[in-house]
DNA sequence: CTCTAATTAACGAACGTTCGTAAGTTATTA
DNA sequence: TAATAACTTACGAACGTTCGTTAATTAGAG
């Protein structure tokens, strides 16, 4: 399907040169066509951005529900640092997640207010979704705390500073001996000891 | 100076709308000029935009330098926690932080090197004082571990957790509790207890 | 008079978008 | 089955606008 084409390359270029530095003639090219055969298949430029944003969107969110409904919920150490794991794959598989980070740090000002309500959508349900596991963990004493959401909140500060420095992305070794000091200090921070 | 005033204005589209949606004549317009203008104080937009991240990068790390420099070393609780504030009041009272960290996190494509090691090198010496404050702290025993790097690169994360909420930027609430989360959880990660 | 700063004018290039058209494919009708 | 209608996909050409940049010219200050 020659949409799904132009999406897999205007993905690339929005994500390299954000909004306005991706150009439409560059993204057809891309596929082997002139610009405006990109109107047969969306309406415009903000339509073309919009299905490659909630594609990004909804590839971030199930992959999230996806890991931990089939996680084992007995082991939160492994269960929290899987995770880390698959954030970092998924970022380096494929461009998606970097792409919905670009664009959920720094909008197209036209397009600011949806795209806001695009991420407080998503982060509100993967809160949740830590918030139920913190919970448990809680309530089975395998992690110290009585409100979920501090940990909540301090294992998500851990992702986005793994997000921060995949997004770097000029240094693999930095980024695993971040990942492990952050690691280490936030498991000594939620754990019995 | 209208030099300073055409870069005031250049860093506020720059941080809005990133290099490739500023447009000179916008700049120029703001400060009551045309656009061509701007080439008699400029070689043109790249030489304007260096310009900008070159003060913005200085800015960055004055501050920082400044910081540590005046603290009170006996007090690392207060220490630490007095930069995260010092990097929200920054962050929130002028645009610098903002650009700094949009054109380091996505950088426009055909300014990527340049760009790569003035970010590099702004890592590398804030690390610096950070592992020197660590060190001196650990060897006072007043907090926990024997290498540096570890709880030096964990409290870089909770930074940039805080970097990653001030970028989002739409609610303050979440920005306190999540501070307050994460700085919890990484206290009682490097402290005795 | 000189020098700098700002202007007007103009440049080629690229932008997103629209139009009419020509194929190719699919659906409908006779 | 054959003919026709409708729809999809792609293209050339052109639209008006904006982009960054250069050149020549004017206004103002020391």
């Amino acid at each position: 399907m020659k949409s799904i084409e132009i999406k897999d390359a205007a993905l690339k270029y929005f994500t390299i040169h954000g909004y306005e530095g991706a150009s439409l003639s560059q993204i057809a090219k891309d596929v082997g066509l002139k610009k405006q055969s990109i109107y047969a298949h969306f309406k415009g430029k903000d339509d073309l951005f919009l299905q490659v944003l909630r594609d990004a969107k909804e590839m971030d969110l199930s992959s999230t529900v996806q890991y931990f409904s089939s996680v084992d919920s007995k082991n939160p150490e492994k269960a929290l640092y899987g995770y880390l794991q698959l954030v970092i794959d998924l970022f380096q598989k494929d461009e998606q997640l970097k792409f919905w980070l670009r664009m959920s740090f720094f909008p197209p000002a036209h397009l600011e207010k949806v795209i806001e309500r695009e991420v407080t959508d998503i982060e509100e349900k993967e809160r949740a979704i830590l918030e139920g596991k913190f919970q448990e963990w809680i309530n089975a004493k395998l992690i110290i705390g009585d409100a979920a959401i501090t940990p909540t909140f301090a294992f998500l500060s851990v992702v986005d500073s793994v997000l921060v420095e995949l997004v770097y992305g000029n240094d693999e070794e930095k980024l695993k001996a971040k990942l492990a000091a952050a690691w280490t200090v936030f498991w000594r921070g939620i754990s019995h000891q």
